[in-house]
DNA sequence: CGCCCGATTATGCATAGACATAATGTCGCG
DNA sequence: CGCGACATTATGTCTATGCATAATCGGGCG
């Protein structure tokens, strides 16, 4: 195979070297919270380069939260955060396929109509497209989809056959955004739910909402309703971002 | 002294209004994903600067996961990311007085044990602490949390009294670490647990397992079981970091 | 003794230039 | 016509330097 990394130092970029070394400082604890970090002159001395150098790897380093800076009175090592995890909430058809199961996608019912005043307040006045749709996970009901579409904000929706793609593919591909939002929660299956997923009234259920803007304008509004026998959500969290 | 800042546009510097200019072309969509940016070069040009200002802006982006960069081709607006959210999990204590609800703890059991079959492997051949406690909110049971504490990693742990101070706070406040892992799953209240939380036998609860390392040792596993019907998890997402 | 004012100093921002690297396109040769 | 060598070009990295800004420290004055 190719070179064996050299022994001393690779032949990394040296700003990825100091940062890879600062870093691992901060996370060994060897620089705890609240430590301050040498001053730019003492790593430019230290590193045998110009400040610009170190400035942009301390830049960066506080950028992604790892550090915060004073004027004259140096650069420090941050009290790690509130707990904050980055959960990922990938395609549902992914992640089963992922899992080495056979996806399968049901479009229950599509309606385009009026919001109303069971909708979020944010559609009141739109056009809006209510997709129900059932998610399998090798011929068992996975999760059941109710989703809105705004048709102000993406009047090409109107005209996809979303009983051959499922919608949240087709948006995650189709129209960008800015922002959303997540709400989770435990809820017991109606009797309606219940009968889609092929549980008993009552069961556990692991609800998934979230709303999508673009700007200001709410894009779409989807719940999820997962069977809790049969998923979880999992996330990871390293504090360097 | 107030020297007349030229234009009424920018007290900003400048590198902050280059890369909010840019990020607003991408996040509005004039600049869709794909879209290959200005050259260094030419936006050199536009804003009259030089151009180790321009690449810091970009090479900032790139960073954050909003531009990609291709020797020789350019720069380009990346693909949207995958679904992933940052999902902020507070100290209970903090949230629930945070929402203007009064906070009770109980502890209801405390076992200096060696890891034992039941426990996560990660603990077997450790001493750990294990904690059983309960978070209430408005007088009502809000939250059964199960813990294990490593007192191979936090021997401090063993002195602490925590009939006094929920664990979570106090862990937070005293134990750096470097990841952490949730799962997140509905579940449908045990006998016991439906007895401590005063909810019916299967009612659906939601259930946050967390286990957090330092380096490569486990610190703390722990497991709250919610009250499907008075929490639930908000999260937000923002793709520019 | 206390408070304000200036000198000091560390970071913040920007410049102009240099060389390295890698991908792209093109030209010329077989 | 196909293909390899080479020139082109945009980004990647780094240097050396300058001035701006803000916080701190120390000293002098009321």
């Amino acid at each position: 195979m190719a070179d064996a990394t050299e022994g001393e130092t690779a032949q990394l970029p040296l700003h990825q070297r100091i940062r890879a070394e600062i870093e691992g400082k901060i996370l060994s604890g060897e620089w705890p919270p609240g430590y301050r970090i040498p001053f730019e002159h003492e790593l430019t001395a230290h590193y045998g380069c110009a400040r610009m150098t170190v400035n942009k790897v301390i830049a960066a380093l506080a950028g992604a939260g790892l550090i915060e800076r004073r004027r004259r009175a140096g650069s420090f090592v941050a009290q790690p955060r509130l707990q904050s995890a980055v959960l990922e909430i990938p395609d549902i058809q992914q992640e089963v396929a992922g899992r080495g199961e056979t996806y399968g996608y049901e479009l229950i019912g599509r309606r385009r109509r009026p919001a109303g005043e069971d909708d979020p307040a944010v559609f009141t006045g739109q056009e809006v497209l209510e997709l129900r749709c059932l998610h399998r996970a090798n011929g068992r009901p996975l999760a059941l989809e109710e989703r809105l579409i705004s048709l102000a904000s993406v009047p090409e929706a109107a005209e996809v056959d979303f009983a051959a793609t499922p919608p949240g593919s087709w948006l995650l591909h189709h129209v960008p955004w800015t922002e959303a939002e997540h709400r989770i929660s435990a809820l017991a299956a109606s009797t309606k739910v219940a009968a889609i997923l092929e549980v008993a009234k009552g069961a556990a259920c692991l609800s998934l909402e979230r709303r999508t803007w673009r700007a200001t304008e709410t894009v779409t509004a989807v719940r999820q309703i997962f069977r809790g026998d049969l998923y979880h959500l999992v996330a990871r969290f390293s504090p360097q971002g």
